[in-house]
DNA sequence: ACCTGAACACCGTTCAAGT
DNA sequence: ACCTGAACACCGTTCAAGT
């Protein structure tokens, strides 16, 4: 399971391949196992050597962050904007999941790079040429990111696993359905009428949240047309 | 400005002395300057002592998220629903902005407090005297507080302090300028037209947010009371 | 131009030992 | 019961030195 033949070595150095080597290893033990150290072994190199190619650790967290929104599809100019928006959400979601680590490390980083600005510009472009006015469109970037983001970082601080498998999850907290039920007996009815059950997924969360700030997006854009026409 | 005199000595050690020596650390200098060796010091002892109190560092980090929750006050139960929840939308977002470290905590925490279970069992309860089904109640609380996580998360990133002193950052935004127009012009235009000018504030995004999402769960509601009456 | 060894100032944690 | 010193296996980073 732990590869510890270097995969990257062989070619060069460069700062794209750290960063691209950092993202892998930080996907596989989490980013709290990624260091320097182990960083260099994976490139065959020493870890002194990632200096040269690299300002700091830092500075490869920015690259990774950049990294991952550089793997964002943006939505297609032209296309109808609550389905592509709709279809851009989901795309953000799947991206944050598939780097758990990425969620975390936008809270630290406050310098975006240009995956991260042409990403920003590609959505604001989209929106005005939707029909949103300057002020719409960053509502709609702030409200939909926001959820986003936030949805992601729920998601992947559940205890739980994918949807099928939560038997191991599960077990634990029927264990302690006791306790909780004195302690907490509204948080016990809710797990026990609505999340324990067969069918509930907390991903399915994501469609109902999205659609409710899509409708209420459309009528605010619905209302603000009207007052200038007025 | 740092406070080389252990604050905290003095009383015996605890783990809830340790908890909030640890919070009252990290949010002076940031959750990356919290160490075990500064907290002992900090409660006047040796690094080695606090594994007697406290079982790890994460130990201590999961005590630290959980005093977050504690700071939260819960809706009063009988209020009216939208404003109660409007309210409380405020108080979260404030307590984490407070403690800017616990966003980033949240993701890597995966094992709740009492206070964390308490929070969320009042939520629920609110909730579900309010007219609430207890699917309604968890869309409402996914949503919810999925959108104050990831605006938090989206506040304590940006490269702005508070709304008042933007202008060292901006002055490096606009040095800038000619940079970004070129490379990402919707962006530039989005900063020119918007964000730069004298009366933007990015937390007053907030409120439209927290506002369209009411909105939206006001009509999900009425909806779903229609459809039972039927 | 690119890489390295040695060194510095840190980490979290264990464990046997002190009072 | 509560605290400690010494020690282990790590960190990120600098710097002079190698090729």
């Amino acid at each position: 399971m732990n590869s510890s033949a270097p995969v990257f070595a062989r070619e060069p150095v460069t700062r794209e391949r750290a960063v691209r080597a950092a993202m892998v290893l930080a996907d596989a033990g989490g980013i709290e196992s990624l260091s320097m150290r182990k960083l260099a072994r994976e490139l065959g190199v020493e870890a002194m050597s990632l200096y040269y190619h690299v300002k700091s650790k830092d500075d490869v967290l920015d690259g990774m962050v950049d990294g991952v929104f550089g793997e964002i599809p943006l939505p297609p100019l032209g296309a109808e904007w609550k389905s592509a928006m709709r279809d851009h959400s989901e795309a953000v979601r799947s991206v944050l999941t598939r780097h758990p680590w990425a969620i975390a490390l936008v809270d630290t980083r406050t310098s975006p790079g240009a995956a991260t600005l042409g990403h920003l510009d590609g959505v604001i472009a989209f929106l005005l040429q939707s029909g949103f006015s300057m002020a719409m469109a960053a509502h709609a970037m702030s409200l939909l990111d926001s959820y986003v983001h936030g949805f992601a970082l729920q998601e992947t601080s559940l205890p739980l696993s994918e949807s099928g498998d939560i038997s191991a999850a599960t077990e634990d907290i029927i264990r302690q359905q006791h306790l909780m039920s004195e302690a907490f007996p509204h948080l016990a009815a809710m797990a026990e009428e609505l999340i324990l059950k067969p069918g509930y997924a907390y991903g399915n969360e994501f469609g109902f949240g999205v659609g409710l700030i899509l409708q209420g997006l459309e009528t605010a854009l619905a209302a603000a047309e009207e007052s200038v026409r007025v």
